[in-house]
DNA sequence: GTCTATATTGAGATAGAC
DNA sequence: GTCTATCTCAATATAGAC
C-alpha cells in the first residue's frame, strides 16, 4: 500500500510514475497551471487513468507534500544521530547539508515546498501545515541548544532567514555545478563567523 | 499616460484600483489562480472593463511585476546616496534596509517578484528578467567592493543566500509587529558579525 | 469608461466498457 | 488499470450598446 521515501522515487509502477511527473511539473509551471491532461500525456496515460490512483488533483498535490516532508524529516533525524553532541558550528553545518541533500536528493517533492506552498488550496494547506509546523519547531530547539546565548526574537529572524537562504537554493543552486557540502560549508561559515572575518576588517 | 510608483499607489483611478487589486490577488492567491472576475468583482467593476485598460492578464501582471521593479531600484539609489562612502557593514545595512523597506511599502508589487515569478508565463517573465538581472548585478558589484577580501564564488553563494533571506520575510516578517530597521539590522549583524560573536563560543 | 451578452477554449471530474 | 466518451463549469477574451 504505502511505500517507503526511496521506493516511490525508484518504482516504476503507474502510481509512482505519475507522482514522480506530477511533482516536476508542479514545481515547474506551478500547480494551477499544470492540468492533469499535461500530466497524462507525459506518463503516456489518459486522464481518467489519474483518478484511478488519486481521489482528485488536490489529493495527488497533498502526498506529493506529504512526500517532501518525509524527506526532510528523515534529514533532520540522521543529522541529529550523527551530530548530536558535536561543536554547535558543526552540528549546524550538518543541518544545513542534510536539509539541503534533501532539498535536491528529493527535488520535486522537497522544493515544491519551497515554491507552490504559498498558492496550493486552502484544504491541501491545511492538511500540510501541521508538519511543517513540527519541523520548524524541532529547528528552534536544535539552534536554541547549539545558540545558548542568544534571545528568543534574534534567534527566531535567524532562523527563518537560515531557512529562506537555504531554500532559495533550489532557484539558483545547479547540483551538476558544484558540491552540496561545499554549499552547506559556505552558508554556515558566513552565518557563523560572519562576513567580517573574511575581509578582516572586523569592528 | 504613465504615473510614478508613488502616484499608482495613492490614485483612485479605476486602472491605478486594478492594478493594487490584481497586484494582491495574485500575490495571495497566485497568478493562474485568481481570475480577472474576482479582480473585476473586488473593484466593482465587469470583467470585461478591464480590457479597456490592458490588453491582457499577462499585460496586467506585466506591469505589476515592472513597478515592483521600480521599487526596489528606487531603494537601492537612495541606499547608495546616503552609504556610499560608509563603513562597509553600514553601507550593507543602508541597503538591506532599503530592500526590507521596498519589499513592504510596496508589498503586492515587490513581493509578486518573490512568490509568483517562477510560475509567470514565459513571455512575462522574459520581459522582466532583464531588470531582475540588473538589479542583482548592482548588488553584486556593491557587494565587491563592500567585502573586497571574497573570492567571486563565495561571493555569489553570499550574495545569493542574503536575497533568499531577505526575500523570504514577506512570508513570515509583520511590519505590525515589528520594525524593518530593526529586522534589518538583525539580519545584517548574523550575516556580518556571524552567530559565533554572540555565543561567544567561536571555533 | 463601463456595461450586457456571448464566443471559445480548456479545466476537473465521472460513467462505464474492456 | 487503462480506455473512450462526455458532463459541467469557469476561464480569457471580444463585440458592440450606452
Amino acid at each position: 500500500m504505502t511505500m517507503t521515501l526511496d521506493e516511490t522515487l525508484a518504482a516504476t509502477d503507474g502510481r509512482s510514475r505519475i507522482l514522480r511527473r506530477a511533482a516536476e511539473l508542479f514545481l515547474t509551471r506551478g500547480y494551477a497551471e499544470t492540468s492533469l491532461r499535461t500530466i497524462a500525456d507525459e506518463v503516456g496515460i489518459r486522464p481518467a487513468s489519474i483518478y484511478h490512483h488519486f481521489e482528485s488533483k488536490d489529493a495527488l498535490l497533498a502526498e506529493i507534500l506529504d512526500i517532501g516532508m518525509d524527506a526532510v524529516f528523515a534529514a533532520f533525524d540522521q543529522a541529529e544521530a550523527t551530530a548530536s553532541d558535536a561543536e554547535p558550528r558543526d552540528r549546524i553545518l550538518a543541518h544545513v547539508a542534510g536539509h539541503l541533500r534533501a532539498l535536491f536528493a528529493h527535488h520535486a517533492f522537497t522544493a515544491a515546498h519551497v515554491t507552490v506552498f504559498p498558492f496550493v488550496p486552502a484544504s491541501v494547506r491545511d492538511e500540510a501545515v501541521g508538519r511543517r509546523d513540527e519541523y520548524e519547531s524541532r529547528w528552534t530547539s536544535m539552534l536554541a541548544t547549539a545558540v545558548p546565548g542568544m534571545d528568543d526574537g534574534r534567534l527566531r529572524v535567524a532562523r527563518l532567514a537560515l531557512f529562506g537562504a537555504m531554500n532559495s537554493t533550489v532557484q539558483w543552486f545547479d547540483p551538476a555545478e558544484g558540491s552540496l557540502d561545499e554549499l552547506a560549508t559556505t552558508i554556515v561559515d558566513a552565518l557563523w563567523y560572519g562576513l567580517a572575518s573574511t575581509t578582516g576588517a572586523a569592528q
